[in-house]
DNA sequence: TTGAAAGCGCTAACAC
DNA sequence: GTGTTAGCGCTTTCAA
């Protein structure tokens, strides 16, 4: 037995299947009385819409796609939980995919446009192959927290993110700072960066910049640095994610560094210790994403353009 | 311009649609000479098949929802993301829901169903509509981390889980032990409390047992605790979430206490601090859910079962 | 080895 | 107001 179709209500009600599927769409031609009739055959027989085949004939879907590399990274979690009840509310369903690598590639956007994605809010950058098929395909597209030529893209003002921290870590009496960056094909990893050495050269300080890479991880650097002659007292993270790391390994060593994250993940998701790190409106940062892919989907065609998304300085002292 | 379908790689290639369908699909009586020709022209012109109108044809989908309350929660999260890589290896799109409450409703069923989903693990329990509904609708359930009498379910020895952590609470010298558990509605909340009671009661000791419900929370809980006449030294939490909310709030009132959490959400998710917590193997636990999942969507029709995710103590100690 | 035709479930256009 | 017809893009069946 297989599911009830518009068919089988209209058998059941004595009418055809276009006047069932029009009463239940509400249409202003069909009779009080036949919807009424409609709508409780097709609820008791428990008739339920086959949205791909309504979205294959309407020409268009109801779902967005979501590109990420890993949900174990609290931000893409986070985000992604904000954008969820936004979309929920303007009707539209949530697929997630993962890239395999740290960028969108040709592969992911097949697979999102064979899906039927009707937009893509992708956390990653897409590569030129990539960027190229969406183009082709006419892909409503909008990159979430990297920056983009061809796209549009909201990001998080990330240079001066890196600002704050600086100055918050050298306010509090640190003498030497190190970034310890992700990797340098992010360009949100190279602009926190240059905020932060740009206000160590401004404090006549040699800034002190560290990247992951394939040789390279969050642990290895701050091993490095700390068997580097020239020891920092402070040391400003990529992100909340690896500032925990970071303190993690400070502490098996029991060294005590100043650390300062970015991304404030402590405020969806309680963890215990206080630690300085660069906040955000997530939820205006997830509809300002989600408001320009929505333009794009009701064809709006101007060129691409980049909103930045301010932050703030979350320390102790302002926490709650 | 709109996407390029069968038709249009057909007329490129000067053969019908079914030709390119059946080329593209590695069909055994297209000759080599075809196909060849087909794939190039259908990657030059870029086609993409549309796996909607291919799912309608076919009569399935490729797609599995995922159901819960808020990708906030870790445990959701990181679930998720276990689930994701397996998925992806077998061809499966993966969609996320999110219920409005706590439990699975008939109106999120009928979502999943309208969106074509050919399966669902639900970290929600169904309620009884809900039930009826995915029976009526014939769609493969399993339920992960809570319990089901109507679908099969994979949990974690939760009663051994609360065991496990107060006999260490006690072990490292606590002489009194609250459990602080979520609602009582979940089955997980419950059983860990129970484990808990059973311990204590072992002990000679009473079990001082709360819950979260509309007028309470953590962070109201732990309050209560520490104004009671009777305070415990330790405290055992429903989950790492709740611990480190506990944490916090301790710490903030500069109280000291020994905290247990549970499912070791560390593992994944670098923090700082060490906590004891209830660790498990989070891959082979979606494993064992998307499995059982298989083997439904395959047709199998027996009994419903639950499977049991075994579960350890994880220390500072063993954390090596 | 390939093509033509039918139909998955739905809705838009038009006829009555 | 309601029914009939056609067709979204694909795959299956059957004929050539």
């Amino acid at each position: 037995m297989k599911r009830i179709t518009l068919k089988d209500v209209a058998k059941a009600c004595g009418c055809s299947a276009n006047c069932v599927s029009r009463a239940l769409m509400d249409a202003p031609d069909i009779s009080a009385a036949t919807k009424h009739t409609v709508r409780r055959t097709a609820e008791e027989m428990g008739y339920v819409i086959n949205s791909q085949a309504s979205a294959l004939r309407k020409g268009n879907s109801n779902s967005i796609a979501i590109l990420c590399d890993s949900l174990l990274n609290p931000f893409y979690s986070v985000m992604t939980h904000y954008m969820q009840s936004t979309l929920k509310s303007r009707g539209y369903n949530f697929v997630t995919f993962y890239s395999e690598r740290e960028t969108c590639e040709e592969k992911d956007i097949r697979q999102i446009v064979s899906a039927g994605a009707s937009g893509l809010i992708s956390f990653l950058a897409p590569d030129q192959k990539a960027s190229q098929m969406l183009t082709k395909q006419k892909m409503p597209t909008v990159v979430l927290g990297r920056k983009s030529p061809c796209f549009d893209s909201v990001v998080l003002d990330n240079v001066g993110g890196g600002r704050l921290a600086a100055e918050y870590l050298l306010s509090r009496g640190a003498t030497g700072v190190a970034y310890i960056g992700d990797h340098r094909e992010m360009d949100c990893s190279l602009d926190r960066g240059e905020g932060y050495a740009d206000v160590m050269k401004r404090h006549g300080l040699q800034p002190q910049s560290y990247f992951v890479d394939r040789n390279s991880t969050f642990q290895t650097i701050i091993r490095d640095i700390l068997q580097s002659e020239t020891q920092p007292d402070a040391l400003f993270c990529f992100n909340d994610f690896a500032a925990y790391i970071v303190l993690q390994e400070l502490s098996e060593r029991g060294v005590q560094k100043a650390v300062c994250g970015f991304d404030d993940i402590r405020k969806e998701l309680s963890f215990y210790g206080k630690m300085p790190t660069v906040g955000y409106d997530k939820q205006s940062f997830a509809d300002k994403a989600l408001n320009r892919l929505f333009l794009r989907i009701e064809g709006d065609k101007s060129q691409a353009v980049t909103e930045i998304q301010p932050v703030w300085l979350v320390t102790e002292q302002c926490a709650e």
